[in-house]
Formats: C-alpha cells, sequence, structure tokens
DNA sequence: GAATTTGCGTACGGTACCGTATGGAAAAAT
DNA sequence: ATTTTTCCATACGGTACCGTACGCAAATTC
C-alpha cells in the first residue's frame, strides 16, 4: 500500500541528481524537466526548489557529476599491469562499446547532444575527451609507438566507440562479436 | 524597407521543410517548434497551419526528405571509376567528415539524436546506415577483401566519421590533417 | 467584375512547463 | 515541551508552446 515513500527517507541533493541523470539518459537534456523529475520522485517540485536554486543549479550539478565520473574511471580502466598495456586497450574499447553498456552510452550520448548546444558542457565534454585521450595515449607508449602514432590511435578508439554507439546497424547481426574483435585489432595494431 | 518578404513569393511546404531543416542542424529536435520557424520566415503559424496538418505533418516531411537526400548522396559519393576504389572510399572518409561540411554533421547528429527518442526516426537512420555500409563494402569488395572483412572495414569507415564528428578534441592542432590521414590509411588498409 | 480559392494574420483555449510564496507536518535542537 | 529547522505540498502568476476558428486581402477562376 505505497509504503515505498514513507519507509524511504527524504531525498537529499544526490538523489535528485542521480535520477536526473537516468532521466537524461532516457529522455536527453530537453526531456530532463524539474517537474518531470518530482513526479518520478513521486514528490512535488515543492523539493526540488527547496534543495536547488533552479534548474540550471541542477544541470550544473549534473554536469560536474558527470565529468568527475568520467575522470575517475577512464583513469580507472586505463592503469594498466606493465606489459599487459595492449590487452588494457582492447579493455578499453569493449568496456566503452559494450551493449550491457547500454545506460552509460545513453549518457554519453545525451550529454554530448547536450554539449552541441550549450557552450559550458562543450567545455567539459573537451576536457573529459583529452583526459580519456590522455590516458590512452600512454598505453599505446608503453608498447613502443610514437608520439604522433599513439596520439593518432588513441583519437581513433574514441572515435569508433562513440561512433559505433552512434549508429544503428545490424545488432542483432551473429558476426557482430567476430566485427568487433577484428576491428579492435585494426585499431590497436593488434 | 523590408522588401525581403514584399517580393518573396509565398512560402510553399518545400520552403518550410528545408526551414525546419535548418533549424533542426542548429537547435535540435526539441528546438524544432512551429512558432520559432515562423518567426524565422517572418509569418505567423497561420501559415504554417495551411501547409501542414500539424508538427508531426513536419517532421514526417523532414525526415523523408532526409532520407533521400542521404541515399542519394551516398550513392554518389560511392560511385568509383574502375580501378580507383581506394581514392573513393578516401573520399568518402574526408567528405562525411569534412571541417566544411558543419552543416551536414549538424544535422547528421541531430538526426541521430532524434532517433534515439522516436522508434520511426530510427527505422529510418537504420536504413540510411544499412545502404551507407552497403556501397562502401562494395568499394571494399572491389578491392579484392573478403565479404567480412569489407563489412567490418566499413563499419569501421563510419563509426569513425561520426564518432570524430561527435568529439571535441583539439581541432585546432596544426598536426590534426596528418592524424586524419594516418587513421584513414588504417581504416582502409592502406 | 463577381465568385472562388489561396495564403496568411488574429484571436482564442488548452497544456506543460518554470519559479515563487506560503503553510504545515515531522524531525531535531533547546 | 517548546522552539526551531528541515523538507515537502499547495497554490499561484507567468511564459512558451500547440492546434483551431475565423477573417481578410490578394490572386485566380469563371
Amino acid at each position: 500500500m505505497a509504503t515505498e515513500r514513507r519507509t524511504r527517507t527524504q531525498l537529499d541533493r544526490n538523489d535528485w541528481i542521480e535520477g536526473a541523470i537516468d532521466v537524461l539518459a532516457e529522455h536527453g537534456i530537453a526531456g530532463l524537466r524539474v517537474e518531470v523529475l518530482a513526479k518520478n520522485f513521486g514528490v512535488t517540485k515543492g523539493s526540488f526548489y527547496w534543495h536547488f536554486k533552479d534548474r540550471q543549479d541542477l544541470l550544473d550539478a549534473v554536469l560536474q557529476l558527470w565529468k568527475e565520473g568520467r575522470l575517475r574511471d577512464i583513469e580507472k580502466q586505463t592503469t594498466a599491469i606493465a606489459g599487459k598495456e595492449l590487452a588494457q586497450i582492447h579493455h578499453v574499447i569493449d568496456v566503452y562499446s559494450a551493449v550491457r553498456n547500454r545506460k552509460g552510452i545513453s549518457i554519453e550520448l545525451a550529454v554530448r547532444d547536450w554539449a552541441r548546444h550549450d557552450p559550458r558542457v562543450s567545455a567539459v565534454v573537451e576536457e573529459v575527451d583529452a583526459y580519456r585521450l590522455d590516458c590512452t595515449r600512454k598505453l599505446f607508449l608503453a608498447l613502443g609507438l610514437t608520439d604522433d602514432e599513439a596520439h593518432a590511435r588513441s583519437i581513433l578508439v574514441f572515435a569508433y566507440v562513440f561512433g559505433h554507439s552512434l549508429m544503428a546497424y545490424d545488432r542483432n547481426n551473429p558476426k557482430v562479436t567476430e566485427f568487433k574483435r577484428w576491428i579492435a585489432e585494426r585499431i590497436t595494431g593488434r
């Protein structure tokens, strides 16, 4: 009998931000409205405006949390045991383009679309991109590649990963796994 | 003295659709509102609702026009003189990721974002993707590659192209042209 | 040249939001 | 046990849309 909201303690700022990221992933930045978000939580916006100055305040917080999370994640995904750098790069490609990571991909695409209409967001995405490229480049450098080649390959890694998630090609193709494997080897140079 | 609208003959359905595509490229599907579009043309929405049943009617027309244009374009860009297939693939990569083609890229990204929230749009994008992959695969096949490898490389071509346009990395890097060249060669296998 | 059709303006009701003001219950502090 | 603070509901005014009803002038047909 609707005890969920009753037992559930009150919402704090972080709950709102995480809920907002869910909505962002599902409906994009345009669908991230405070009244909709409040309805999702089963409360009214009276609650929202207690925790946040206005909608922009929430958006700023969402962006900040996303940025921190992405920076921490790429750092974690690219720390390799010495001698295992190649496997680590394959791991990065796999993790960032994984079918299991649907929500992560949705968030990524939603933020990038958001960035196309907001320079502040664009700046953050640039920062994250730069760091991702940097981390990945280090792995290539450890493999003995030149700086330029390591840079180019890093760009290819992420361009492929995000481009792939953007495409709506034969997902149910049985050979998809083979193709992905083949492509990954082509990108890393084996 | 504002003769533009006076000398300019009345708007027909196609004018509205093309204007809509401009707005779509700049503000995304969420920013494509009929009152805004009307204001862009310097008319009221009374005009719009004469040419269109409702907003969805316009969106359908936009999607249809986009689809036809993309199908025609990829066909045109991938018809190669015998023996010049490799150069043609490089041409495709160049054209679809070109900096000059900013508007085209904006439209592409806007449509793909639109597709993420509308299955009808998603279906069309899938169609276009499939045709693009098919056309490009034929070029690789002409180079003597196996069907699987031609398929995988085609996926890589477009994943890279769209992924690259999605990324906000060092655009003002002087070495960008070199990197793009290097990557293109890596994708085509030289 | 009167009648019609075409293309658009004006005016309206309705919806979905944003942000504010205010009140009030429950929890925490005193 | 009051008082205070926390957290949320209610109610409101305002904006930006959508779609419809209707009017009207210019172009077209008769």
